[in-house]
DNA sequence: CTGTTAGCGCATTCAA
DNA sequence: TTGAATGCGCTAACAG
């Protein structure tokens, strides 16, 4: 590999000289610089990033701590992240964190050893508290998806509450009154402020939402979608509309429901929230809530670096609104 | 940040033992060592992995090159080579290479700069001879997806003609005779492949393959496969089952089948290729040709780290074999 | 505008 | 078994 002692002694000039003109910054001579950069194209040169990151202390490099990148909707949030760095010359190092507040502890150091000062993380495991920990050790540290009062300007997030809201009013305005919810068995975070947003919403329309609509999956899956409709389903619960945490259960609501032989929107009404790619792909394409998590990688990356670079930026709040997608999962009552 | 000189200092002893004990080798004596561990575990210390990649000379980080990790094939794959990267300690380094031989090999470059000397690299757009070039300068450079016979033993991929056969045996077995191809207009190495096989194994039943049943899609995705199946729909084409490219594409079949009120697999069935979490959100649910891409990737990776670590290794091949999927999207004409 | 000097944090000789 | 010395490739003062 060749360095950049080859690039001077050939070029016949100072390390400095080189270094200058590779950073394009620092004063040097017209001619000088294109002879420099004749001998770096002919040699091909590069420079060689570790020393770079070493000696300037800093690694240009930019952390996503996720659960895995394999799942579509994480896979999304680190292209966001990684759209960001584009322009500012930056590396992202993904870190799959899967599991456990240990896993997540784990990617950060991890990223932390190579001196990354910006990451965007994506917790599921840690306390508020531990967040609060790191957030004062690491100036660059960004949560997403996430929201932290003492934290907020270091939060990019998303307003659950609203979205569900206008998922709710999207059926109400399709003539729906009789509407289930499917939510996660652990109810997150995200899932408690979800419901909350529904019952927000069927309260504000005279309606109240009852214990036995809500059917509970064990994961927030297809698999998790199919067992809280059978639930509801062989409980006898009633419904024409259901409302789904997200689109993987919204699926696998529309799967059981198809294995009764109930159809989708003709005869129950489906909402999920997310949409994901997968979305589309079922039949009927589902009506969804947008979540614009690449937008939001992109915004978080960005201010992850801006505060890894001069930490006491100011105390703006990042919130982002979801917007409904309407596609054919959602019969039209009101009209007929 | 606290660096190997602080703990050294702490502990009373010199740099070089700190080191010995940090990378557990070499000889230390027992009670130095705790002495040693238990400074650094108060202090916190963690080495700093430029510092290490560059007195080293390797970075133990392993790249991969994909189009995009937010599709969910190559979010697959990211993982997969992930997965062989956990016991050997190694890192890695995801680069999005999308659309072009010149993003892909700046991906490279940029590998190339953080001294990863093992490479993982999936190739959409580079000529054989360029990456024989390649292949050549990096050691540890390891082609997924793709066979060149030059670089046999560098390569890692699926006998795509073997799948298609299987795939079509399948639909012959089930009773069917009457099958359309749904193929992707610019025709790729792998298009090509699987084509040669659906008309293998129609030749070995003594069928055609007529030309007027290959239904051709602008684009490898949903959309290409609706506008496929409409293709050969409006030509007034009969038939009574499709395989198509991949999963992406048949689900695209099967939208486009349902617009035209065709059922899915009552009056056609249809059969995809990549077995992706997509395949089974559609309903009805995909019978497809499961790629063992994670297998194959994480199979790629410690090949990559194998061969950066000692280029003179055997000569063996890395052939996959893809294997059916039987879900429900193919009626049974024979036992009817 | 350019070269010289001095490290960045660490691994690795070589002595002791 | 341990420590002192050296240099990886590069940037950042500082001189000139």
């Amino acid at each position: 590999m060749i360095t950049i002692k080859d690039v001077a002694r050939v070029a016949g000039v100072s390390t400095s000289t080189v270094s200058r003109v590779v950073r394009k910054q620092g004063k040097v001579g017209k001619t000088c610089r294109a002879k420099v950069q004749k001998v770096i194209d002919e040699l091909g040169y590069r420079p060689n990033i570790n020393a770079q990151a070493l000696v300037s202390k800093k690694s240009n490099s930019l952390g996503v701590v996720i659960p895995r990148v394999s799942m579509p909707f994480f896979g999304t949030l680190a292209c966001g992240a990684e759209e960001a760095t584009i322009e500012n010359q930056y590396r992202v190092l993904i870190s799959n964190a899967l599991g456990s507040e240990q896993a997540e502890l784990d990617a950060i150091d991890s990223l932390l050893q190579h001196r990354c000062g910006a990451i965007v993380f994506h917790s599921m495991y840690c306390s508020d508290k531990t967040l609060c920990e790191l957030a004062e050790k690491i100036p660059g540290l960004v949560f997403i998806n996430r929201f932290i009062s003492k934290l907020a300007h270091r939060c990019v997030w998303l307003d659950n509450n609203l979205g569900a809201q206008e998922a709710t009013r999207h059926l109400l305005d399709k003539g729906h009154t009789e509407i289930a919810v499917i939510t996660r068995k652990d109810m997150n975070p995200d899932a408690q402020v979800r419901l909350d947003g529904v019952r927000t919403a069927l309260n504000n329309a005279g309606i109240k939402l009852a214990d036995s609509m809500i059917g509970i999956g064990t994961t927030a899956d297809m698999d998790g979608g199919r067992e809280a409709v059978e639930n509801l389903l062989s409980a006898g619960i009633k419904f024409k509309a259901i409302l789904a945490y997200n689109d993987n259960m919204a699926i696998g609501v529309v799967h059981g429901l198809d294995a009764h032989g109930i159809r989708v929107p003709e005869d129950v009404s489906v909402v999920g929230f997310d949409d994901l790619l997968i979305s589309v792909a079922c039949i009927p394409e589902l009506t969804t809530m947008h979540y614009p998590v690449r937008e939001m990688a992109s915004y978080a990356a960005n201010l992850a670096i801006e505060l890894s670079e001069n930490p006491n930026t100011s105390g703006r709040t990042h919130l982002f609104m979801p917007h409904l997608i309407e596609r054919n999962s959602v019969a039209d009552l009101a009209s007929s």
